[in-house]
DNA sequence: CCGTGCATGTAACGGGTTACATGATTAA
DNA sequence: TTAATCATGTAACCCGTTACATGCACGG
């Protein structure tokens, strides 16, 4: 129960239709630190007002209806009960790091220096979206929130100047030394080669 | 498809079991970049032998049986094709971002202190784990590896940098200004308070 | 009048984890 | 002899996404 609190954090602001949970996930969250689809959003709406955690307050908007869900007393005791709880270690999944440890010297050097150059491009596009975010005087954001964009922030930064010299590194064939006590990059080159040519 | 990757990945280094490829990822990659468990692995390790691209060697080791899988020549150029591909954009599902940006004033600070000190115990211990794995002279680490290990090094350090600066900053109630056009934080403090007091 | 954005929902499907079941080997 | 580690596997379950279905509102 995650993406419940997710949605409990942030009905939390204001007032929201599933629409709007979505749509605040779309452009800021996903790639940062979390995604949800219509999917799980809906079904997940519905469970939490049955089980008394919120409230749905039918707007009337332009002759149409919406579903504003607001918490009840039972929502903001659960979603502050969650705050209080220690947040579990971030799982990572980036096949980038997997693609790394699995590249070896028969492969092109230059395919890999364009996926690091991709990566760049994609995370300094984040990067100054983050920064537009945190100033453009329209979204709230706390104080506190605050310290979540610098964080983002950071890693991202972070991970610009590590592509910056890896790409260095490569261009001038000024690797790292690897630890290969069992010389199994030879074995594996031998492995691979065997069976290629066959 | 890419846990099939991952383990076609694991099994190039060398011929490994199931237990093997576990064990690969639960040292070392689970919480850095990937995590896989038994219910997956095996399953898979059944269908990538039934396509093609492994086959199961069973060895004998002390009268019993282990199944180590090597790869096919299909397994190699599907690898190296999977290599080749630009590595999707890492999804990152860390509950600290999202506590974050959904506290507020009524929440005790010191309990997020507690959150953030916790969080840098955990990365302090597993950037001591990465720094001990690239020079514990017995795993293999390529050269281009050694790059994936400076970025998860960067990584930490970084991360850990950022606790710091935020907690002193909580200590000092040096934070940050918030973005608050609306008057969103007090309007939610309203909305909180009567639904609690009530 | 038409395309885009707003808005709500469901069903099928895919994917992975948890828990279970089993048993041999090895170091203490 | 006992606990830990090595070792293989399955089934039930959870969870979330994709794709589909529907329709209003509004700007050009």
């Amino acid at each position: 129960m995650s993406i419940e609190h997710s949605i409990l954090a942030v009905i939390s602001f204001t007032p929201a239709t599933g629409y709007d949970i979505k749509s605040e996930f779309e452009t800021k969250a996903s790639s940062l630190f979390w995604g949800m689809s219509y999917g799980s959003i809906y079904p997940k709406l519905k469970n939490l007002e049955e089980n008394g955690y919120i409230y749905s307050v039918s707007k009337e908007h332009g002759g149409r209806q919406k579903k504003h869900y607001e918490l009840t007393k039972k929502g903001w005791i659960e979603l502050e009960n969650w705050l209080s709880e220690a947040p579990s270690y971030p799982s990572v999944k980036d096949e980038l790091f997997m693609k790394l440890a699995a590249w070896h010297s028969e492969m092109d050097e230059d395919l890999l220096v364009s996926h690091l150059e991709k990566r760049k491009e994609e995370s300094t596009e984040l990067l100054q979206y983050v920064r537009h975010w945190q100033q453009n005087g329209t979204s709230f954001i706390s104080s506190i929130g605050m310290i979540g964009i610098r964080y983002a922030e950071m890693k991202l930064e972070t991970e610009i100047r590590w592509i910056d010299e890896s790409v260095e590194k490569l261009k001038n064939g000024a690797l790292p030394p690897s630890q290969d006590p069992l010389s199994m990059e030879h074995e594996l080159l031998k492995r691979r080669n065997s069976k290629l040519n066959s």
